[in-house]
Order: structure tokens, then C-alpha cells, then sequence
DNA sequence: TGTACATCAGTGAACGCGCGTTCACTGATGTAC
DNA sequence: TGTACATCAGTGAACGCGCGTTCACTGATGTAC
């Protein structure tokens, strides 16, 4: 896990400091949180790691919670990127290996930190109250997905779910705005409705992986996404050739 | 949620009281992880609100670790029951609604009470180590779907999971043994693949719903069960008529 | 270039808290004869 | 039926611990003139 770039909006040196230390914490955060879970995240521990009092952390972060917030900010923002980056990198495949290299990227990000993966998708923390920008992130990290799907055409058997996601789509503006920003499809709807699925596909597969659920079961995981993320493109029709 | 049984291995008066306390117990430390959540549970928390002393839970399991191991199996065990429970129920169905009915089954009793679920399902705790007949648990769960997708026939595209599935049941003769307990077929890989798939596009949806991440999203899970479980049953050949 | 002031990172002491767990004990319930 | 003993549920005191968070402070860094 490479440490993360300070953002050029720190333009003194004093805010260049500030922000590298904040960065600091969230990495002895995260170290901490793979090494003995959540629950042993601790606020005196980090510092101590640190070689700083423990009060000094609030000059960083409000409290605990603010802490956790960020970590799981900083998680969707790194999963899409990671999904941007394999989206990049597969651009002159097929749509249909595109689909399934977004699939795998998803994969790969979860499995190098499964820890991070479980901050997204494992049990919400109770005190955790999600923030409104959550859905706008975890927006950000399936972009790509839309983008490959567009390519598609509908599922004639998923048309009880085109019923109810054209539905959303004319009560939320932002919903259409986020499929306008990554492709220029006509109608939205078959394309989203695709997304919701190959991102629960994905997910049932990576969760289970990751939650040591597959444990003592003779397969691989990747053969499950291929053969699940494949499945559902050739069921929207995603060309195959080059 | 109606009070567990207390078992009828409990004969003699004391035996039973003793049963009785220990499943008072685990209700209330059910409660106690449905309000606040797991890290949230605390031997003296409960034993306050049933009225003991602390260390008198002590007289029922031997430490924090054994409780959470006892809810932990205890929701196998519900589990279980609930899709054993709707297979009875649709007996007389058509194999492809059965399996329907089983993965509804599944999500019924995850939304009915979500911190249950996400015990076995959600982020594992850090200082819990499964015990080692956790993977029988899981498979008494799977059961019925073993039975009914022994009805179908072979997916072809599913070939490559076939190969490493043939390997895991040659290697692991208890699962040969759980496949025969559920289903008299003559070769159990096709199955066994497909129960695999059932239970990870089922996992996929409703860990999805239970963990809040389909929030402001317009579908209706249920409708994602029908379609996902439905496209399975299709491509395994379930008949769908009675 | 030097001086006066403002900003702010970090410290150490202190707060009240609830945690898991142990221990020696009391007193009620059950058992053997 | 009564007595002596064993079992065992439950208590209260005590342990050491680390937690999040507040507060008044020191001292270094940066800024204005």
C-alpha cells in the first residue's frame, strides 16, 4: 500500500505538514485495523505508534468518529480508482473483457486489503452514521462499470428490474447526471439496471472471499467472476471480439 | 424472534433451569448486538439487564469469546432451519420456484433480524477464530438448495468451476457424505457448482440490502432475487412448471 | 533587517468510565443412605 | 422420613487496564510592519 499523495491544495509549508501527519494517522489507522479489526481501533494506540501524545490527534480529527470517517472515504475513493485504472488499462479490449477486467480489479483492490474492503462492505459500524457524499462515492467506483455496459443491449428477462430502476432514474436527477458524465446512451435504464447487477455478482463473490466464507470449498474465486461476470455479459449482449 | 427451545437432553430440574439461564442469556446479548451493535457486547451489560451479578455469567460460558461463538453457531443453526423450513413448505412446487422460495427464504430471515445476519456474514471478529464445524453449519443452510438443484442438468459454461469442484469433492470426502445425505445423484459436481452459485448471487444481493449500501437506489431487492436465482434456474434446466 | 504579535502543533495531567476476569464466599437445591 | 453431605448458582469485592476526551500550558513557526 503506497503512501498516499498529499493533495497540492497544501500550499504553505505549514499545511504540507499538517496534511502529511494526517496521513500518517490514517495509515497507523489502517495498520492497526489489519492487524486486530475494528474494534481495535484506538485513538491513544495510534498515537502512541506515532510517537505522539494521544491528545494530539485532535488537532487532526474531531474525534474517533471523524477518524473512521475519513478512512472510509479514502477506501471508495481508492476502489474507484483502482476500477478507473483497470478501465484505463483495458481500453482497447473488447467491452466484454473490459466487464470482466473491471470485475477482477475490484477483486484484486479487495484481496490486497481486505481489511479496507470490510471498512466498505462489512458490517456498518453502529456509531457510524454513513455520510450523505456515501452514495456519491460508491457512485464514483462503479462509473466504469456503466461505462463498458452502455455498450450492451437490454435482458429481455430483466425487465421487472428496468421497471422499478427507470423509476429511480425519474426521481433522482443526480442518477441520470452520473450515467451522462461516463457514457451518452440513450436510455439509461438497461445500462444502470446491468451496473446494480454485475456489481452485486461481484460483490457476493469478493464478500464471501473475503470473509473466509469459500474456505475449505475447492474453488477459485476468480473462476466465479469470470463465469458469473461473463454470464452476465453475454446476457446483455457485450461483444466479445476485438 | 420466539424464544428458543430449550433442548429436551436437559432432564433433570436443574439441568433445565441451568438450559433455561443460558438461553436467556444469549437473548439478551442478541438484543444488545441488534441495538448498538457487536462491539457493543459486554458480559456485565448483560448481566445487568438480567438482573445477576457479572461474574455469574461466568457460570454459563467460560468467557466473552465463548458467547459470541455460541450466537455464532446458534444462527447457523436458524438458518438452516428457515430454508429447511420453506423447502417443506413448497414441496409440492415446481423445482424452479422452489429454489426461488429457498433464496427468499434465506433473505427473509436476514432482514427479519440483520444483526444476526451479519454474525455470520459480516465483517468476522478479529479475535474470533471459526470453529472448525462452522463449515458443517454453513452446509446444513445449504442443504436444500443441494436438493433441489439436483434436478437440473449441467451448464456448460460453468465447465471450468466443474473441474475444480470435481477436485475439492475427490479431496474431501465429508462433502461426497453431505451431497448423498441431500440428494441421491450420480454425479454431485453439477450440483455441488450450482448450490455454490445460488448461494453467492443469493449472499450477493442481500448482504447488499442488509449492509445499506442499496440505500437510494430504486430497486426492490426481491425483484433482484427473481431475476438472479431465476437466470440460475434457467441455466441449469430447473423445470418451472408443476 | 529586526521586532511584536498571532497562529498552531504538541504535551502532560486529569476526568470518569466500563471492560473482562479472578477469587473466596454464601446459601439454596439435590442426592445417598 | 430424616439426616449428612455434595453440588452448584450466584454474590460482592477487587484486579489492572485502556479507552475517549478536556484542559491549560509551552514553545516553535509564520506574518505584518
Amino acid at each position: 500500500m503506497p503512501p498516499p499523495a498529499v493533495p497540492d491544495t497544501a500550499r504553505t509549508p505549514r499545511q504540507r505538514y499538517r496534511a502529511q501527519v494526517q496521513q500518517e494517522i490514517k495509515q497507523a489507522a489502517l495498520a492497526q485495523i489489519a492487524a486486530d479489526g475494528i474494534e481495535a481501533l484506538s485513538i491513544n494506540a495510534i498515537a502512541k505508534t506515532l510517537g505522539m501524545s494521544g491528545p494530539a490527534l485532535y488537532k487532526y480529527f474531531r474525534n474517533r468518529d471523524d477518524l473512521l470517517t475519513a478512512l472510509i472515504s479514502d477506501g471508495y475513493e481508492d476502489v474507484a480508482e483502482a476500477t478507473r485504472t483497470a478501465a484505463h488499462r483495458a481500453a482497447d479490449a473488447s467491452p466484454r473483457e473490459r466487464l470482466l477486467a473491471l470485475a477482477h480489479a475490484y477483486r484484486d483492490w479487495a484481496l490486497a486489503q481486505p481489511h479496507r474492503y470490510l471498512l466498505l462492505a462489512g458490517t456498518p459500524a453502529a456509531a457510524y452514521e454513513a455520510p450523505a457524499h456515501t452514495a456519491e462515492s460508491a457512485r464514483k467506483a462503479l462509473g466504469p462499470f456503466l461505462a463498458v455496459l452502455a455498450e450492451g443491449r437490454p435482458w429481455p428477462a430483466a425487465e421487472p428490474l428496468y421497471d422499478e430502476v427507470r423509476a429511480w432514474v425519474a426521481g433522482t436527477p443526480e442518477v441520470a447526471d452520473w450515467v451522462a458524465a461516463f457514457t451518452p446512451v440513450d436510455d439509461p435504464v438497461p445500462t444502470l439496471a446491468a451496473t446494480v447487477l454485475a456489481w452485486t455478482r461481484t460483490h457476493g463473490i469478493v464478500s464471501l472471499e473475503v470473509q473466509g466464507l469459500y474456505n475449505n470449498m475447492g474453488h477459485d474465486p476468480a473462476t466465479l467472476i469470470n463465469l458469473e461476470i461473463g454470464a452476465l455479459a453475454d446476457a446483455v449482449g457485450l461483444p466479445a471480439g476485438t
